[in-house]
DNA sequence: GTCTATACAGTGATAGAC
DNA sequence: GTCTATCACTGTATAGAC
């Protein structure tokens, strides 16, 4: 598929595609050519540093997009804890696509990729947890219950893929999400 | 590592610490030479298709010993429910190792491996997740249950080689330990 | 900025000596 | 059964034309 490529950022969607995948070795430059459109020469032209840059690019923009999009909104306080939660669980079910879309940053954490990008996959799981902490306010042992609840979400990707049935990831993370909100009213 | 390795079986072992570590592409035959201290004519003689069926021969020994350990324990009719249930969490979290050592199957579920390896993937978790049912008589939901149970181990790997930190994933499961054993006996 | 050509190390796999 | 030598191929990365 031909892509209209202007600047370095129009090719971070491709090859976040191209990572989840295929994996950080599994990505081969030949891969990462027909994915994005572009020759060796543009790819080293935008990613002097080769491969791990474009790794890198494409973490940077996925933890940004859960800074704004997931992170921030469950630290407003101007908008009710329950709905900061149900909203959460809305926005990763449709971004994970029900588990038919891995997490980069979870499939890092278990794979070889977790050597070199370590530091990125801890802060991306450091934040989250701590962000829905902090929308659990009020309620018994926030801190377990975030965690069970990342962990949960991290879960049933991984369920759901090895079944490949996204029902699964409904189900589980609708407990999840259940329990969260129960937690908030006792 | 020098080994002393006589027949087939005696390398799987290292065969399986070498998937773990690096991903069924990252496993290059140079690393399995490595590890296994056996030359690239000597795999071949054991394995004569190659990687892949190092693989096969490393998931079957895996998914064997979940058979005899896990799966057939949880549905020992002659020992209590409650029992079953702890003791599949003890055994888990010593396989595990309180999440430094990943599930190759999960890991093969996020990966591009399960491309290959699918079936083999799929049965897993089917196998636990219905044995975990069998054991969780009475219990109400007890099929929600189970799947949440067998996602969130797997999602306690996942957070605690995140975090490098196996404390995680002994609070995470010792959570779901409370919740089943608590369905029970309501 | 994008391409093609190229370098050269490493890949999985095979053949044949011992 | 284990080794070494070698195969054809693919890997990342670079150089230079346009």
């Amino acid at each position: 598929m031909a892509r209209q490529v202007a600047e370095r950022s129009d090719t971070i969607p491709a090859l976040a595609n191209v990572f989840r995948t295929y994996g950080f070795d599994g990505a081969s430059l030949a891969v990462i050519t027909e994915h994005t459109g572009l020759g060796k020469g543009s790819l080293y032209n935008f990613f002097p540093r080769g491969k791990e840059e474009m790794a890198e690019a494409v973490l940077d923009e996925v933890d940004g997009w859960f800074r704004s999009e997931v992170f921030e909104p469950l630290r407003a306080e101007s908008v009710p804890p329950r709905q900061r939660i149900q909203s959460m669980f809305a926005t990763a079910g449709d971004y994970f696509r029900s588990g038919q879309r891995i997490c980069l940053f979870g499939a890092f954490a278990l794979g070889e990729e977790r050597n070199r990008f370590g530091a990125r996959v801890r802060t991306y799981f450091d934040e989250w947890t701590a962000a829905l902490e902090a929308a659990l306010v009020g309620a018994e042992d926030s801190i377990g219950l975030a965690e069970e609840a990342v962990a949960g979400i991290q879960g049933a990707i991984v369920m759901s893929r090895a079944l490949d049935d996204g029902a699964v990831y409904s189900r589980v993370t609708t407990r999840l999400e259940d329990r969260l909100v129960q937690a908030l009213t006792p």
